[in-house]
DNA sequence: CCATATAGGATGTTATTGCAACTATTATTT
DNA sequence: AAATAATAGTTGCAATAACATCCTATATGG
């Protein structure tokens, strides 16, 4: 795939502006941060699926990798609530970590219903090179982004999703 | 879908933080846009739905109706580079578009590989309901960020998404 | 104690999306 | 002019993700 114009359908024949050519009455009121975040979005899976195909994981587990291996054990629900991603989306992506041999399930036995995740040896062992292949790409997208910066894109994009899942 | 808790997982106990509880060392190195990037975009597919369900265009179709009614005719190359989608995703979303009756296949008879996108009528009244729906959602997750901020979060999401897709 | 409600998971189905491979048309090369 | 490249689009397949529904286990109300 080649990826050459722009993502905003608001810029007519515009090229995807670069910091250095905004122009300097700011942003269009009519640009909206959804394309950004939709396109970002399905190219960090590409790039992800990429870095860790070598391991077997997909950009749909990687996440729940990361969250039993900071705090296991842990159950789906949890995971799900943490995560923001339903709680079928859950079972189905453990599922898979569980079939590569990377978590481990184990009921529960105060209360039957709940299925405590764990990792295994394996899951050990390929944390970190997760977590490095996740550094790689958040570093190769925040380039050119001061420490500053991406501090407050983070506080921003932290309010929007407070508003897309807190209301009423 | 009950959401809860927070979309970190190196927070974590720690709730979704708002603005107002962002500690003052600021962000800790550890977090990474990702992972709210994704729970908004998946959130805000949820919210598009939703709004967009009564005129049955699904999250995967507007950003092609809004593209083609900013610029027709237009091909699916040209949609597809503009908004940095495969090129097999728009043709099965502009599929959808026509079975709904919204936007119409015509080829350009001066290269017959082409086919030129055009909206229908049915289309073209639709085209600003879909856009008062998409800023309902926009002005609901914008909530609490002021012009100055909403723009300056734009131009570096900009970055992160020329990082993704413009690098070697 | 039993009926109902609630909670955690699992399964089936559907929508979105991208990759590989293909067809058809136009452009280029020899 | 014929063979080969490149281009626009389609189709088949697989992965991600959510919704509806169901099952099982625990909690609660009568």
């Amino acid at each position: 795939m080649k990826l050459v114009a722009i993502a905003s359908y608001f810029e007519g024949e515009g090229k995807l502006s670069h910091r250095w050519s905004n122009n300097d009455e700011g942003v269009p009121a009519s640009e909206s941060h959804g394309q950004y975040i939709s396109a970002i979005y399905r190219h960090m899976q590409i790039a992800i699926s990429a870095e860790l195909a070598p391991y077997r994981i997909g950009s749909g587990q990687y996440i729940f990798l990361m969250a039993i291996s900071f705090g296991q054990p842990i159950t789906q629900k949890a995971l799900s609530e943490k995560l923001l991603i339903d709680k079928t989306t859950t079972a189905k992506a453990i599922s898979k970590l569980e079939t590569e041999g990377y978590v481990r399930r184990e009921v529960d036995s105060s209360d039957n219903r709940y299925q405590l995740l764990f990792l295994t040896e394996a899951g050990q062992e390929v944390v970190p090179k997760v977590q490095e292949a996740l550094a790689r790409v958040k570093n190769k997208t925040r380039r050119g982004i001061t420490d500053a910066e991406y501090d407050q894109m983070l506080s921003l994009l932290k309010i929007v999703l407070y508003n897309l899942t807190e209301q009423e």
